[in-house]
DNA sequence: CCGCTCTCTGCAACCGGTTTCATCGAAGGT
DNA sequence: ACCTTCGATGAAACCGGTTGCAGAGAGCGG
């Protein structure tokens, strides 16, 4: 491993010269730069990163908090992350919050010692608590607006609303919203952003749960489903695959006798039968934004971030007309 | 943001002695040890990992190279690798080569200037590329083993030759592989136990593929399954899934008409109408043991490592007994 | 022709730890 | 009592970059 002093050396100039070369090559004669250049190439010369860190307080990398990654959600969301932090040459540190509050604050503040920024995404923590958070390190939510700390968001909410509208003109006018988990913060948008819309076209809203996002607590909702309903809207995928499945299995015909729709996005609900009407939702996109953004903020170059990223609804098989229209 | 320096400062002592306390204690009489502790959590010391990476030439990071998140398959070993890491004050970093052997290689190379060592996951490059990458850093790899190097194993090798073992209990006597992607390693691993096993006993096996490892690749098999075909493993879960929907569309009854076994596993596999039979396989705790290993390796506490770790069959609902026995 | 400005370069300090080496004092052996 | 040994501590060098400051030389205006 050749260091800069070995690149000075075969370059015949100074540390501060070569140094100078290579980070700021405004500051230096074209003859020189050159010169630099070639023998740092000559010796790949790959300038280490703790030593930089050390003297300009940077250290090149960013944390990213996921609540899981069980869930394949997140996972586009971690490839654009990271696809733009390696596109500027910054590298990403990745945690696991389980859904946690204190593992969430716990890995903030372990990464916060270590990282330029952190991105949190979807958090469960409380605002106080994030807000706490950010003090250290510039800090990005995804998914999660807490005052004026720095968000990327995905307009679900609006998606939801427009997922109404697609049921409304379908002619449906008693439809069930199953809600995720409590306290959580999307599913209040969601589930306020239906209310807005389903009182506005006078029909009918009830709602089921609040209820673990899960396969098996879809199951459960299909059970309970109260009677009437014509169409369904599911806080995510895992609990619209298991209303799928504990509809089917009991006999109710989707989308003849009962409309799904899932709030969110996985590609999963395009394999099944029927496939699921959802939303399309640019979480690739929302990841590498919440990297360069974050880098932003360290750099100066931007003081806050307030992103809203739109959604659309991505009609499948499992919304029909109303029965009976 | 306190330094070692304040910490000394504030017990009293010099710096090494606040140095040495805080990471060989043997070396510093009890009173001074404690009174340096008591200073150090009085001023919330964290040491600056930068600088001591400088000097000591330890990043406390691994890196971790995955081809791909989209696969929950890889999730439990992301955790089981973060965990791993966190257990032993270390930090991941997490790239995704998306199945490119370009990519992956220059993945570990941008990598192994910056981290101790890196784990290596279902690697897509040639045996001479992975040799070439584990001569700068400490390299394990997760289920591909390539000469000498360090290498965690799942065993779905053998798994797969119980699969089909229980198979053969079950009355089948023709039976199916559909193969993944070529030159897979674990595809080819897998092919020549179940070849084994399936000649031991005289019966019969047929070959479809190789084939991406795909949802839609498993519908496209399902239409092209040899005639009196009784029972089909596929190479992965994906095809699994994707040969369960095209033969329930085709009107072919699981397990009635034919038996359907993944020689992997994945969650949704359970989740299915016929639920899929296939294999229980420790992922997060060889996500969890590579990083173990490898700090090993670097410590110089071990010099190589070649584990294989057990898998079993799961049997579920897609797998039943031979027709017409 | 002088002095001023501007460009380019080098010296040396510095970031925050770790580690070698020397020193000092106390304990132990004879 | 004297010498040795050993444990505990501190001074200073070092890791590999970056950067403030100063100085040299060139260019330019007056």
């Amino acid at each position: 491993m050749s260091t800069l002093a070995d690149v000075a050396r075969e370059a015949g100039v100074s540390k501060a010269t070569a140094s100078r070369a290579l980070m700021r090559p405004e500051l230096v004669a074209r003859p020189t730069l050159e010169n630099v250049r070639a023998a740092a190439a000559r010796l790949g010369f790959q300038p280490n990163r703790a030593a930089r860190a050390l003297t300009t307080g940077r250290t090149g990398m960013v944390g990213l908090v996921v609540p899981t990654l069980a869930n394949p959600f997140f996972a586009p969301l971690v490839l654009g992350a990271q696809r733009a932090a390696e596109e500027t040459d910054n590298h990403l540190l990745l945690t696991v919050s389980e859904y946690s509050a204190e593992r969430e604050a716990a890995l903030v503040a372990r990464l916060s010692e270590q990282v330029d920024g952190v991105v949190l995404v979807a958090p469960v923590g409380s605002d106080a608590a994030l807000r706490e958070l950010a003090d250290r390190r510039p800090l990005i939510l995804v998914d999660r607006r807490v005052g004026r700390l720095p968000a990327v968001v995905l307009d679900t909410a609006s998606g939801t609303a427009a997922l109404v509208r697609h049921l409304l003109e379908l002619g449906h006018r008693d439809i069930v919203y199953v809600s995720g988990p409590p306290g959580s913060w999307a599913d209040g948008r969601r589930r306020a952003a239906m209310a807005e819309q389903i009182e506005e076209a006078g029909a009918r809203l009830r709602v089921l749960g609040p209820l673990p996002p899960t396969f098996d607590a879809g199951i459960g909702a299909a059970a309970e489903l109260p009677a009437g309903a014509g169409a369904v809207v599911a806080y995510n995928s895992y609990l619209a695959l298991g209303l799928l499945h504990g509809l089917t299995a009991a006999g109710v015909r989707v989308p003849e006798d009962v409309s799904l729709a899932a709030a969110d996005d996985l590609t999963a609900l395009g394999a099944t039968v029927p496939s699921v009407t959802a939303l399309d939702v640019p979480v690739e996109e929302a990841g590498a934004l919440a990297v360069t953004r974050l880098l932003e903020v360290r750099d100066g170059t931007r003081r806050t971030v307030r992103t809203l990223l739109p959604t659309r609804v991505h009609p499948r098989e499992s919304t029909g007309r109303a029965p009976g229209r």
